[in-house]
DNA sequence: GCAGTCGCTGCTATGTTGTAACATCACTGA
DNA sequence: TCAGTGATGTTACAACATAGCAGCGACTGC
């Protein structure tokens, strides 16, 4: 079994402990995020599923479809860039906080971290003070990776 | 004279220094970031000049002078909402580091803060663990304002 | 002053990301 | 089997952004 195939395996046996469903489409969108290390867009998941499978899903049915994915923990959307990745931890039976993402510029590749959270509570101190309400804890950065560095070089 | 007016002569001054030039529509679509609290998106600054000066702007001109802002270090452009601010610090002879910035989900408003570098070069640090190198320091993070949280509530 | 040049702006078209509103399909359970 | 609910399809459109080329206008050097 493809590595891919494990973890959409998985995936389906987390929905189904939750009493939501992995349809065939969901799953397609899904395994375009796993197979590839990189973030894609909603419409590059569109050219993927057509190429792949010849299917057309229409642009609605697709960011549904992700939204439905992010609800369920498996897959993050990455507002930085307006791209989707497969969650990097699909296959941990334990549960894990909200990730930080390394986003490479040059090509779309993205690393999920955790980093340590007790900078992420004093980033919280420092907003709060400032009169802000920290709202959600993913933190995006802009990076290149070390392959996207070399090339440019 | 007005804050704002003061804060463009300032910016008019910076240009001059660097042998660039502070164009009339420059400072109408400067004017109109320093006179928000808020961030505003390229075509919420087409809105402003419209009605403020009676001036149709172009998109496509909007989006350049704002990159030539951008340039300047006068404004920020925030990735995550996909608008742009005044840059806090127009005012301050010093040069100043990367900022961060506080984002409110509600209304736009925005807070520039600075963290501790110690905290960025943490950040770094993990990244560079991760074969990823932090092209810009500039955080963005998803909030809600004191006053938006209220009415929230 | 004048020609040449370069930077700024205008115009048109188009690409990309995302959503609203409503219709239809398909699975599930009584 | 049939009603109800959740999933998907269709159409139209909003918001953000850029490509490519044309024209205008302000400086420079003669």
């Amino acid at each position: 079994m493809s590595q891919t195939a494990g973890i959409l395996e998985q995936a389906e046996q987390h929905c189904r402990e939750r009493g939501s469903r992995m349809t065939e489409k969901r799953k397609r969108v899904l395994s375009g995020l796993v197979d590839s290390d990189k973030a894609l867009s909603a419409y590059e998941l569109i050219d993927y599923c057509k190429e792949q499978f010849g299917e057309n899903i229409p642009a609605m049915s697709i960011y549904r479809i992700l939204a439905f994915l992010e609800e369920e923990g498996l897959v993050h959307k990455l507002n930085l860039a307006n791209k989707y990745v497969a969650c990097a931890h699909i296959c941990c039976d334990h549960s894990h906080g909200v990730p930080q993402f390394l986003i490479c510029g040059g090509c779309s590749k993205v690393k999920e971290i955790t980093v340590n959270p007790a900078m992420i509570s004093e980033l919280k101190k420092s907003a709060e003070q400032a009169g802000f309400t920290m709202m959600s804890q993913q933190l995006e950065m802009d990076c290149l990776c070390d392959e996207c560095m070399g090339s440019a070089a």
